[in-house]
DNA sequence: TTATATACGGAGAGCTCCTCCGTTTAACAA
DNA sequence: TTGTTAAACGGAGGAGCTCTCCGTATATAA
């Protein structure tokens, strides 16, 4: 019989090089509007085979993920920061302006939303999680302090942005998206 | 020199005729739920070439416009009886709640939107014009009346709903959609 | 019947995602 | 230091899809 599995081997030096070269590449290519980028070039920018690179991330979705995990985390943290400074109902629609921006700077984000948002694989778990609750927080406190109804499920605010963010791409877009935030508010307020 | 232009030859009967059946035959599978269907398949199941359906569609996005250019074509439509018969307002809101149905049966239709939108292939700028008439005309009708401020990009109605209706598709998204149709014109109304 | 514009079919180019597996190497124990 | 082994590597290639190309066939008009 072997050691048990409490103790387990330290993960490999290279291995985690290897990931953060790839995220760092994929961050690169992403930012600089390379959307569609082929995972085979993410690699070879990276400077390692295909193989390694889908090791680390079981696919183009779970690597944008990845990517952005970062700054969803961050996103998610300036709720709780803005609920803190402001009231209720403008926190809430700092915060969704916030995202807008979020959506705006990185584009990619979007299609990954699709599986983040209604993906039933447990490796997105985490990052939804992470998103409903910043904006169930800051729509109960909303509610609670009487300024807005509970009519909306808070996640569909975020799919209403998100598809003004994809599906109007021209000009101007993102303030119209900010606008839409403000109708959003002000549609859920209890005398509305 | 030859005939001139005007007299042209008329369209080869099998050509129309298995345009008819690619058509038929895409909308069959697409009303079944096989969205993602290769269109080799749909070639197969139509029996005619691969090629045969790429001469008569240049593209998929381009098949599913064909497919659901009739039904977007009564969608709008749709519009004017209802500017005829409700107030403006109620008619808004109800030619958006009807519009949500349009996106609930034909799911393929939200890819498709992002052409339709967005896209700057000729192609679709019929579709997108019929689209944007008829939801401008009903929001500048709601804005004479005074019933809502000119604030919103009509366009972005739609997109928003539009965002719902693919992010969101867990159950209830249909009902869930529809309640963001009311936020929407109440978060339009002056007074808001 | 002949001429020809039009349409047909399907092989295959090109691209991408992802898997598989033989090879290499870092971590650990002796 | 050296041997063992779990962990990681690389990249060929399978599979699937979109779309093109072009030789063949045929409906239409003269």
């Amino acid at each position: 019989m072997k050691e048990d599995q409490t103790r387990r081997r330290r993960p490999r030096s290279d291995g985690r090089k290897n990931r953060e070269r790839l995220l760092e590449t994929a961050r690169t290519a992403f930012g600089s509007g390379e959307i569609d980028i082929p995972l085979d070039e993410i690699a070879r920018r990276a400077g390692v085979g295909i193989g390694t690179l889908y090791r680390h991330f079981a696919n183009r979705d779970a690597l944008i993920e990845a990517v952005y995990r970062a700054e969803l985390n961050r996103l998610a943290a300036s709720a709780t920061h803005l609920a803190d400074t402001y009231a209720p109902v403008e926190a809430l629609r700092a915060w969704l302006k916030l995202f807008v921006d979020y959506i705006a700077t990185k584009q990619v984000i979007a299609p990954a939303l699709n599986s983040l948002i209604s993906g039933t694989d447990a490796i997105y778990a985490d990052s939804r999680a992470v998103l409903t609750t910043a904006i169930g927080g800051l729509v109960a406190r909303a509610v609670e302090s009487g300024d807005i109804r509970p009519d909306i499920e808070p996640i569909d605010l975020l799919c209403a942005l998100t598809g003004v963010s994809i599906y109007a791409t021209g000009p101007g877009w993102e303030e119209r998206a900010k606008r839409l935030v403000d109708i959003l508010i002000a549609g859920s307020r209890p005398g509305g």
